[in-house]
RNA sequence: GGGCGCUUAGCUCAGCUGGUUAGAGCGCCUGCCUUACAAGCAGGAGGUCCACGGUUCGAUCCCGUGAGCGCCCACCA
């Protein structure tokens, strides 16, 4: 059993995920609650998860929200993203296809599937889809490219529940259109940025005067679809013209003066344009006044045959063209500059056209109200906190959501028109005939269902709804759900909504909201930037361990995780440290044969101190990592276990250790301990670095009686009083110190650190018993031999160093009094300043009085040992001149 | 226009309910190729905790104001 000096997890991560799923671990960890272990957590193949990472998937833009960890409640299931994967694929598809000159936008919804599989037998590609492997919807290896049956049917059924019920209309309304997509999009997905603008008045003479309505627009070429002009009713400056019409200019339409509250005396001109079928509050306006609306802009993007001579122009080519002519008309008053709040597709970065459109919409109002109040209650905790605020803002202000989409890849939606009677028919097979007319004429409706309409549905279509499953009585509610703030409306605000109204309850009872993974640059990472990181390509550079280890020390919550190269390279030194950790002990057992099974031995007794100081820390390790986990901070979890690892394992522990070995090759009690130690150590860090303590775990022993196949499986360790040793943590301590202040001494006077010197140690505590009990460390470790003076040093001798409980001399070669002095000198700064401090503390009546007596008589105590240090500091520079 | 957050060492950040000589990683300096690991070991330097005011016996932490930075939401022509 030998490890290779340099530490490649790419030579064993494939195989432990490959071996993971295989063995069905996936499954069996899922239902292992009972034995108190976890539910589950198995990490996909080749993705660091831990932490969202969408961002930084370009093959895919699934949302890898995996959870790593895995004890965190009873009834804790988490799947990677489900028909994200085939909006991803369609993505990649497309792109493949736009390589190859085709525009899937020109050939229709058969025609491109027809395409995508001509084109697929001919490159016999795969398309990268990590998740497939876990399952999930998307699959290429399947016979047709469809989505995954269970999941369609909970998605009809959803549709046609929530349209019974009066929840989903099809209605004609403003809609956020995208005209390079050609598809109308939900509000969350316009993002709105500023732009410089431009607001041009134009004048429209009033008919039946010589005056003029002056009106300010920024978007003048959808004049021409103008149908009326407002006014405000209490604005004095228009009285007169109540009633009147203006001519609309380069069309000469007349059109009706109104009277609304759109029109805001305060702003511009105190006059409007309303353009029904071009902006929301107009349509709104419209609708008030019963106005008609004209189209003078299509779907592409172009003029409209409304448009008169500007028919067929694109819409920005036709606004030049409008100011010019109205300009030429004499009627464009002014133009002024202006900064707008533009709207552009989230996906194509296309400025949204707001366009009146027939569409199916969600009434989410009664929804939202269940949503809001399950936070409110408790029964759903968003932590941390502060985001129950925005997620409330958002409930509170809903509006109804636009669920379908004019994309060729989705669930279409289940809606059926006669064409001989015009009836809709919504069900959830598709219908012979009419029930109306009973025609046999049926058209499905081609388009598809938002994205997220289906994701909302996520957490009970994944386990067999509309069926009362077993895994749906186990599963639902979960009990945590993690993810990142960027997808709090779209996905977690919608699954509450839908989770509540078709399962009577809670989707999950926890959110956990974690911040983005940015770049080293603190940028937002997105394709369009072009800074997102590919984690196939960082977890092959540093290793899956080393990557998530990264991310969860920088994910305090509430902020951001940077994502930087200095981190994943420290992160890979601490997997590398774990590695070679294991490397010694299995090199050691070689050389005095040891056989793992054999001592491999859970509960061992601890013998020596460093063993029973190890079991102790080990124990407040799992107790401090346990609390993290449970409070959610992650970043703790990732500090403690560096902590112990690297500090108190491998620096004190198994340096103690080696001595044991250069004794005796190392005792029975010896290897027990070790073992036990580190076995439960990589429990420990399982969660934290699946792969590779999975791959020294499996190395330490053979499968005996009892033991789990996989330490996935295996215990997590937990925190017991009995297992604190005070007395042995304490010292333990005493002799860290000493070793310490020896070793600090030997640097500062540049002792050659083969020289071993000889040096006194005075105690007034335990210190001279411990540092005999353990001479042999104190003599490799600081290259030192004592021998034992009485209480307290004599001033006058050389270099020193001390603490409350003892006195450390070492004696030198050659006096270096100049090396001496400044250290002293230093020394001497630093306690006069804290004891000046706590002097002006105590002596402050305030302070004294008001205080609790705890602080106060901390603070005397500490007073005093820096007084006695001091003095010593005195003395010995006082013997120095 | 509303809302949220950030400002601590050269860099990236911790610091959970106010009291420690304010911490970590990286970087830097000094010395070590000590057969687990140079992706390492030992030691060290480095901070007016953004500014000003307030509350308090006591403020990096709580409150207010200001400065700088970032994010989210919003249909004002």
């Amino acid at each position: 059993m030998q490890l290779e000096k340099v530490y490649e997890p790419q030579r064993f991560e494939p195989h432990w995920a490959q071996w993971w799923i295989d063995a069905g671990v996936f499954r069996a960890a899922t239902h292992s609650k009972a034995n108190g272990t976890f539910s589950l957590v198995i990490p996909p193949p080749n993705v660091t998860g831990s932490l969202h990472m969408g961002h930084m998937l370009e093959h895919t833009e699934i949302d890898v929200t995996v959870r790593w960890h895995r004890m965190l409640g009873e009834n804790t299931l988490w799947l990677p993203g489900m028909d994200h994967a085939g909006i991803a694929t369609q993505m990649v598809v497309e792109r493949k296809l736009a390589a190859q000159g085709i525009d899937r936008r020109a050939i229709g919804r058969e025609a491109f599937e027809a395409k995508v599989w001509e084109w697929k037998a001919e490159s016999g590609d795969t398309i990268k889809c990590q998740m497939i492997r876990l399952g999930t919807s998307c699959d290429w290896s399947r016979e047709r490219f469809t989505l995954d049956p269970g999941l369609s049917r909970a998605v009809r059924e959803v549709f046609v529940r929530l349209y019974e019920k009066g929840l989903i209309y099809r209605g004609e309304y403003m809609v956020n259109w995208c005209p390079g997509c050609r598809t109308a999009i939900s509000d969350l997905e316009v993002s709105h940025k500023e732009a410089p603008g431009n607001l041009w008045h134009l004048s429209y003479p009033v008919v039946g005067t010589d005056r003029f309505l002056v009106v300010a627009t920024t978007r003048p070429e959808t004049m021409l679809g103008d149908t009326a002009v407002a006014i405000n009713a209490k604005d004095e400056r228009y009285k007169d013209l109540h009633g009147r019409k203006v001519r609309l200019p380069l069309t000469g339409r007349e059109i009706p003066i109104i009277l609304d509250d759109l029109a805001d005396p305060e702003f511009g001109t105190g006059a409007v344009k309303v353009t029904p079928a071009h902006d929301l509050n107009d349509f709104e306006c419209g609708k008030r006044h019963g106005l008609k609306s004209i189209r003078v802009i299509d779907e592409t993007g172009k003029l409209t045959a409304e448009a008169g001579v500007y028919t067929g122009l694109d819409r920005f080519e036709a606004r030049k063209r409008v100011v010019e002519d109205l300009e030429k008309a004499g009627v464009l008053e002014r133009v002024e500059d202006y900064t707008l709040n533009l709207g552009r597709c989230d996906r194509c970065n296309t400025v949204v056209e707001p366009l009146v459109s027939t569409q199916w919409f969600v009434k989410t109002k009664p929804l939202a109200e269940k949503a809001i109040q399950a936070v409110e209650s408790g029964a759903i905790e968003i932590v941390p906190e502060n985001w129950i605020k925005t997620y409330n803002e958002w409930m509170y202000n809903i509006r109804d959501w636009c669920v379908s989409r004019q994309l060729w890849w989705g669930h279409r939606i289940p809606a059926w028109y006669c064409d001989a009677c015009g009836e809709i028919i919504v069900a959830r097979e598709e219908p012979a005939s009419c029930p109306k007319c009973d025609g046999s004429a049926l058209r499905q409706d081609t388009d598809v269902l938002d994205t997220w309409f289906s994701s909302g549905l996520w957490p009970f279509s994944t386990l067999g709804w509309p069926d009362q499953t077993e895994d749906l009585k186990t599963f639902y509610p979960t009990s945590l759900l993690i993810t990142g703030f960027d997808i709090l409306f779209f996905w977690v605000a919608r699954m509450i909504m839908l989770g509540i109204e078709f399962m009577g309850e809670v989707p999950f009872k926890q959110v956990y909201i974690h911040g983005l993974v940015r770049d080293a640059d603190k940028q937002k990472m997105s394709k369009t930037r072009g800074n997102t990181i590919d984690p196939l390509v960082v977890t092959e550079q540093y290793g899956t361990d080393a990557v998530r280890m990264a991310l969860l020390t920088a994910a305090a919550p509430g902020t951001d995780i940077v994502f930087t190269q200095e981190r994943m390279e420290s992160s890979r030194a601490f997997a590398n440290k774990i590695w070679n950790a294991a490397r010694f002990l299995f090199m050691n057992m070689e050389r005095s044969g040891v056989e793992p099974s054999e001592s491999f031995v859970l509960d061992s007794e601890p013998v020596t101190l460093e063993d029973r100081w190890i079991f102790s820390r080990l124990n407040s390790c799992a107790e401090q990592v346990n609390r993290a986990i449970a409070q959610h901070r992650y970043h703790e979890v990732a500090q403690t276990l560096w902590h112990f690892v690297w500090d108190d394992f491998c620096d004190w522990y198994i340096e103690l250790k080696k001595l044991r070995f250069q004794e005796n090759s190392g005792l029975n009690s010896d290897w027990r301990n070790i073992l036990s130690a580190f076995e439960a150590m990589l429990r420990l860090l399982h969660p934290a670095m699946p792969f590779v303590t999975e791959e020294l775990w499996q190395q330490l022993g053979e499968k005996s009686a009892g033991r789990p196949i996989s330490i996935v499986l295996a215990a997590y360790p937990q925190y017991s009083v009995e297992k604190t040793d005070v007395a042995a943590e304490k010292e333990m301590e005493t002799l860290q110190a000493i070793i310490g202040a020896a070793r600090n001494l030997r640097a500062e006077m540049k002792v050659d650190p083969k020289l071993r010197l000889t040096g006194t140690l005075y105690s007034r505590g335990d210190a001279q018993k411990t540092a005999a009990a353990h001479s042999l460390a104190v003599q490799k470790l600081a290259n030192l031999n004592l021998d034992w003076g009485g209480e307290t040093a004599p001033a006058d001798i050389g270099a020193m160093r001390s603490t409350t409980e003892f006195d450390l001399v070492l004696h030198l070669p050659a006096a270096q009094p100049e090396a001496q002095r400044g250290r002293l000198e230093k020394e001497r700064d630093q306690l006069e300043k804290v004891i000046a401090n706590s002097h002006r503390q105590l002596s402050d009546e305030a302070f004294v009085s008001r205080a609790p007596e705890k602080v106060v008589t901390s603070i005397r105590q500490k007073l005093a040992e820096y007084e006695a240090q001091l003095q010593k500091v005195r003395a010995s520079l006082d013997a120095l001149s």
